[in-house]
DNA sequence: AAGCTAGTCAACCGCCACTCC
DNA sequence: CGGAGTGGCGGTTGACTAGCT
């Protein structure tokens, strides 16, 4: 069973001899595609408009690339499917010349099994718990979905906004190596916010972002709210981080992980004066019973102003983009 | 050399969304 | 409002090829 336009026309299939491709090519160079299911008939084909389309969007567009995907090309690949999904037209987007079918084929043939070969979900591109389990690193924590838990203090009260995003909405790349394969990407564990702004010290905001490694923990102090994105960010060349002209990024050196051990350590030690003394560290992570917050952050993504500054800045601070452009160009596609 | 297997990739299929009448 | 036509997309298939036995 075809399309529409295929079912009333005797329409040949299968591969495409170089005569149709040339007859397809002359036609739409002189006159665009136009309406495609007229474009077989009037280019000569036997074909239906759809196969036509599919011949000329995936092979014979002047402005292909073909050819082997580069390094980067399978990072932005990677990179923009953790976000969003197999989504392969958005996806092959933010690669010129390159198609959905091509980006679909490379990653289904490529990709996919690289990711499983280091333990990793293709979909979520979490751990694989099994792996995880036999896995060296003896992650306690075993596919744990991505976390973001903002302690913001407003006047004297600590307000907070935590959200757990299950996959493809954002995770953070693995916890050793970045699954492209190609190079291996250090990823700084902890990042620090400071927000010119903000006078007071005392008055730093928290964003930790977990992802299913406890030791990757992306710390933002006092960040933009998720209903006030952070202004756009351009990378800084000097290391981890970013500079723009409202933001100071700037790496961290003691994981907060490390910062909650001492913390339990601490109240080990002195458990009712850390109760007074100790900043409070609320946490509200959003199991799978919290239907309801996980669809706000489904209608947020598919909503046209979905915050991709925001994803941006959180995957670039996981050191994992390479070329900011692209990651800008994803507020169109959503 | 022949047969088998796995990988690659072009093309098809089926569905959905949109537009037009 | 509803149906037809169309474009677009993701999943799947199957032909082809390279490598291995």
């Amino acid at each position: 069973m075809g399309h529409h336009c295929c079912s009333k026309q005797k329409v040949k299939r299968g591969l495409w001899s170089p005569e149709e491709d040339e007859k397809l090519v002359k036609y739409i160079t002189t006159h665009g595609h136009g309406c495609w299911s007229s474009v077989p008939k009037h280019a000569g084909l036997q074909r239906c408009g759809k196969s036509c389309r599919l011949r000329w969007i995936n092979y014979l567009r002047p402005d292909l690339k073909r050819g082997t995907f580069s390094a980067q090309e399978e990072r932005t690949i990677i990179d923009v499917h953790r976000i969003l999904g197999n989504r392969w037209a958005q996806i092959a987007k933010h690669l010129p010349g390159r198609t959905d079918n091509e980006v679909k084929n490379f990653w289904n043939s490529c990709i996919k099994k690289k990711l499983i070969a280091q333990g990793l979900d293709p979909k979520t591109h979490n751990l694989i718990p099994s792996y995880t389990k036999n896995n060296a690193c003896n992650l306690a924590q075993t596919c744990t979905p991505f976390t973001i838990n903002s302690h913001m203090r407003v006047g004297e009260t600590m307000r907070n906004v935590s959200a757990q995003m299950n996959p493809p909405f954002i995770t953070l790349p693995p916890p050793l190596s970045h699954p492209s394969l190609h190079e291996p990407i250090e990823i700084p564990t902890t990042f620090q916010y400071e927000d010119p702004r903000i006078t007071d010290p005392n008055s730093t905001l928290l964003w930790s972002i977990k992802d299913q490694n406890p030791h990757a923990t992306m710390d933002l102090s006092h960040t933009s709210s998720l209903e006030n994105p952070p202004i756009s960010s351009s990378f800084n060349p000097s290391g981890f981080g970013f500079l723009d002209e409202n933001c100071l990024w700037a790496s961290c050196v003691e994981p907060l992980e490390t910062q909650k051990l001492d913390l339990v350590e601490q109240q080990q030690k002195h458990p009712q004066q850390d109760q007074q003394q100790q900043p409070k560290m609320y946490e509200m992570d959003f199991n799978e019973s919290n239907d309801e917050k996980r669809l706000d952050m489904e209608n947020a993504y598919n909503r046209p102003n979905f915050d991709l500054e925001f994803m941006d800045s959180t995957l670039m601070t996981s050191g994992i983009y390479c070329n900011i452009s692209s990651m800008e160009q994803l507020a169109w596609d959503c």
